[in-house]
DNA sequence: CCCATACTGGACTAACATAGTCCCATATAG
DNA sequence: CTATATGGGACTATGTTAGTCCAGTATGGG
């Protein structure tokens, strides 16, 4: 199924919701409403999110969060990063894993590049788009090279 | 991440045991050995594939199992379909869920277009890449049409 | 100064999925 | 008839996920 999981997916309505409202705070309250979410989940995915590079938080009365970046440089695959963590399909290609299978295990490097190239195609989707759908989707044509411009996000 | 299961991974090495062994049938006990997989682990996944339309298989002594089909007609989304079930990225993906959220969730539909681009891509890479990795993979480059020639399985 | 509003950090639980094993029934070659 | 296989499924331990809750800390406003 090579399913992401839920909390992927609200952090994704999340985002959504920030880049919606982008340019001033919404509280952890605000997004819960926005998103219809329930509000510990949303809590619990906004400090999340805050730790990240992707999300800035205020605190006290009067706080909430924002986008540190506005929405065209932010990734589907920067905001899988954060949610899931490195994304990789299996074990194995997370790199550092060492697979004592490997002898009898040509698959793994296919996996590894298939991921690469999965990896790729959700570099191209920013979440502006992804918030603002256009009528047809123009990124998702992974065969088409339509050399648009990726803007990296800080790692820091 | 993105995750397949570890059974799936099993699941395609054995795949690919049976790719390099195309011709004569093997035992799980064989597969089991050249994969070094447990033996119990291997008997489930052949039961598993045995009964998709992937892996058939002979019973009785001097039994085993063999690939129905050429390993070049075999993509890794036939794979992933049969071992990890209809595959999609999120559940509101799988079309038939209804998502209550909808109406504050303009983000299903980007999922789905998503979705429907990765499995674009794994439909290119055939059993036979993946048993007989050339050097550089030509496969896993999404952006550029091949025009490769790409066999379906009966889905029956 | 005090209090209401918010974020921060982390503990905790219930529900579910996964990995892995085992057992018994059935088929077939010799 | 027996050894070798697959077929079907039950079963369990373990881990992950989703979701909730609580105590702490920062801050704006009265």
């Amino acid at each position: 199924m090579l399913r992401i999981s839920k909390l992927t997916d609200y952090g994704t309505m999340i985002l959504v919701h920030l880049a919606v409202h982008q340019g001033h705070l919404s509280s952890a309250n605000d997004v819960a409403t926005g998103t219809r979410l329930a509000l510990p989940t949303v809590q619990k995915l906004l400090k999340l999110l805050a730790r990240s590079p992707l999300v800035r938080s205020v605190r006290g009365a009067e706080g909430g969060y924002v986008l540190a970046h506005p929405p065209a440089s932010i990734s589907a695959a920067d905001i899988l990063d954060v949610l899931e963590g490195p994304l990789s399909i299996t074990e194995c290609s997370t790199a550092e894993s060492r697979c004592e299978l490997e002898d009898g295990c040509p698959v793994g490097g296919a996996w590894q590049k298939i991921n690469r190239g999965i990896r790729g195609a959700l570099g191209e989707i920013t979440l502006a788009e992804l918030a603002h759908p256009p009528r047809e989707f123009p990124l998702v044509d992974l065969s088409g090279r339509t050399g648009r411009v990726r803007h990296r996000l800080p790692t820091g």
